[in-house]
RNA sequence: GCCGACUUAGCUCAAUUGGCAGAGCAACUGAUUUGUAAUCAGUAGGUUGUAGGUUCGAUUCCUAUAGUCGGCACCA
């Protein structure tokens, strides 16, 4: 994937191609008024109001073609400078032209670019002329709500992207058809992973056999991990009176994204958004000394959030979902300590599964919008020091990102980027002071007197199924040998000469705890090696005369053509050890 | 939720201008008994997402609705 922001020559071609795309839409409709068409990560855009008019996929065609003719005409691309008022004067009918000019400093120049028959108001700079703006391609096009406010409004966006060569442009968008074939929910249907139903309801995915399987082997993983860190693991309902989330300040805030509550015998409930006020509860259902804490309650999950309908994206983004949640509570001097602990358990994890592509991200308050945000200035600054703090301290990179923290804290996150380009948050370290005030938590401090603990919430696998989705776009569909759902893949050449050495191969490999099928199916060699590696299954397993004899058998790593034969003891201390090491 | 598009067999996709809804794979039956990416033959499979409308006639045109997809907004 190119850099269209930071690569020079190709962010200055994509802004001018922005306005190539401007003139060409003025030429189509000449009614139409300009919002801003900014050079963005996956090409440039520009927001355009058209009257009435809403495009639909076939006017991206009429666009490019009249693109066309602009760049085959070959106009230079000129500038001028005109004063403010000379500027609020020549737009003074464009609503949107005024609204930008009007927020520039009074005395400043402005420069205008015009190409033939099209000028535009723009900062620049350009290439200087059409000409090279010829290698392009509109990608998509959408409603984009009038300065991202849903109150505004909606505007024509159009997306493209643009290249020197032709051969670039090729190649960039081959790279987008490529992406496309990683998306998680292509794959998860091809490997029997989850499935949807409009029976069942929007959002709510179905975890079939073999995705539940890697849903049981990272819910292992990570419980096993955490146990070495000193967790402790606990089990809370989904269905909970909103009593609970009245306190924890919840439903005042985020009502609308909940299912909607339930009633009966004058009493409310609702399924959870999420399980931290029942881990507050729990803590607080007995005194803690200063020499407990930290005190580290997880539990794998299952949170219910009503996302917007055009929210949801398979298993990345659905209604349902489990989360590899915790909340450490613990003394104000232990929280240093405890985000390092975290942030490390994180990184061993991405090690684990050979991620390299994530960014830590330090998601704080906005400061222009402090209303939606519980506490005061005070512990805000104080907390977003302290993360921002460790992350030095431990030397990992990040960046700042205002207006991404909870309500509740500001957060560190951890942010990967799907197939199809969509930044989701994997993991999550959330430091909170509010919600231990609000259940009134405490501890007894070492001078006898009552104190109130601090509250990280933490998630590091995030939602398992976000996770998944994830795993399956990283890794295409071939999981690591540990993860498969299926490891071995048993055929035996003959059916009837060798079906019973299969089954007795299958029996003691199943007996070391490996999942195994025995393709006894009466179909020809080729057929059955076909399937195994459609279904990426890690080790094809072919057992013929020559094995039966020796007690051996012959394997095929998927992805190699190389084929070993040893012994089936030698075999199973194989996959032991690569499963042990949860090798890649 | 907003703007746009899409929805045909279990899956992936065809069907000219409104004129008898097809193919490959999968499934099933039979033959074949196989040494590393598809053996051959046959059978069955559909209220074209759903509900209305226009028409002699609708997969095709119109309306509503559901779901999906691409963005936008949202993401505790």
């Amino acid at each position: 994937m190119r850099d269209f922001l930071n690569e020079e020559e190709l962010h200055i071609l994509n802004h001018s191609c922005a306005h190539v795309m401007a003139q060409a839409v003025k030429h189509l409709w000449p009614q139409a008024k300009f919002w801003v068409g900014p050079v963005v990560e996956e090409g440039f855009y520009y927001d355009m109001d058209l009257g009435d008019v809403t495009l639909n996929d076939a006017d991206l065609d009429k666009i490019e073609k009249e693109m066309k003719k602009v760049c085959k005409d070959g106009k230079k691309i000129t500038r001028h400078e005109i004063s403010k008022e000379e500027a609020l004067a020549q737009f003074a009918d464009d609503p949107y032209k005024v609204d930008l000019i009007s927020r520039m400093e009074d005395g400043v120049q402005i420069s205008m670019y015009t190409q033939g028959d099209f000028t535009d108001l723009c900062r620049g700079p350009h290439v200087d002329n059409t000409k090279l703006c010829r290698n392009f391609k509109l990608i998509k096009h959408s409603g984009a709500y009038w300065k991202g406010d849903k109150n505004n409004k909606v505007l024509q966006r159009v997306y493209g992207v643009c290249f020197p060569t032709a051969e670039e442009l090729e190649e960039h968008l081959q790279f987008l058809e490529d992406a496309k074939q990683r998306d998680h929910r292509k794959l998860g249907k091809e490997l029997q992973m989850f499935m949807f139903s409009d029976t069942v309801g929007s959002g709510l995915p179905m975890w079939l056999p073999n995705g539940f399987t890697v849903r049981r082997l990272l819910s292992d993983y990570i419980m096993d991990k955490e146990l070495q860190q000193g967790y402790v693991h606990v089990m809370t309902p989904s269905v909970v009176s909103t009593k609970l989330y009245k306190i924890s300040g919840h439903l005042a805030h985020y009502k609308d994204d909940m299912f909607p509550i339930m009633e009966r015998d004058n009493e409310e409930f609702c399924l959870r958004p999420m399980n931290c006020p029942e881990h507050m509860i729990m803590y607080r259902s007995r005194l803690h000394s200063y020499r407990d804490l930290p005190v580290r309650i997880a539990e794998i999950a299952n949170d219910f959030r009503f996302e917007a309908s055009g929210a949801l994206t398979g298993i990345e983004r659905s209604r349902a979902f489990t989360q590899n949640d915790s909340h450490i509570f613990c003394r104000p001097d232990q929280i240093a300590d405890e985000i390092k602990n975290v942030t490390k358990l994180i990184l061993d994890v991405y090690h684990d599964f050979g991620f390299g592509e994530y960014q830590f991200r330090l998601s704080l308050r906005d400061p222009e919008n402090t209303e939606k945000y519980f506490g005061n200035d005070e512990l805000w600054a104080k907390s977003e020091a302290q993360l921002r703090e460790v992350l030095k301290e431990m030397d990992v990179p990040f960046y700042e990102a205002l207006g991404e923290a909870a309500f509740y804290g500001p957060k560190i996150d951890v942010q990967v980027k799907s197939a199809i380009g969509h930044d989701v948050t994997l993991s999550t370290i959330q430091l909170d002071y509010q919600l231990p005030e609000r259940f009134e938590l405490e501890y007894v401090d070492s001078d006898g007197q009552k104190k109130r603990p601090v509250v990280i919430h933490r998630a590091i696998l995030g939602s398992i199924d976000r996770f998944v989705a994830f795993l399956l776009e990283e890794t295409k569909g071939i999981f690591p040998t540990w993860l498969a759902p299926t490891q071995v893949h048993l055929i035996p050449v003959s059916i009837e000469a060798h079906d019973d050495y299969a089954q007795k191969v299958a029996l003691d490999l199943r007996k070391e705890g490996f999942r195994v099928h025995n393709d006894n199916r009466n179909e020809k060699l080729g057929y059955r090696i076909r399937e195994a590696q459609t279904n990426k299954i890690p080790y094809s397993l072919v057992l013929g005369d020559k094995e039966k004899e020796n007690n051996t058998v012959t394997y095929r790593k998927y992805g190699q053509k190389e084929q070993i034969t040893v012994t089936e003891d030698e075999f199973i201390a194989l996959l032991k050890e690569i499963c042990a090491n949860h090798s890649l």
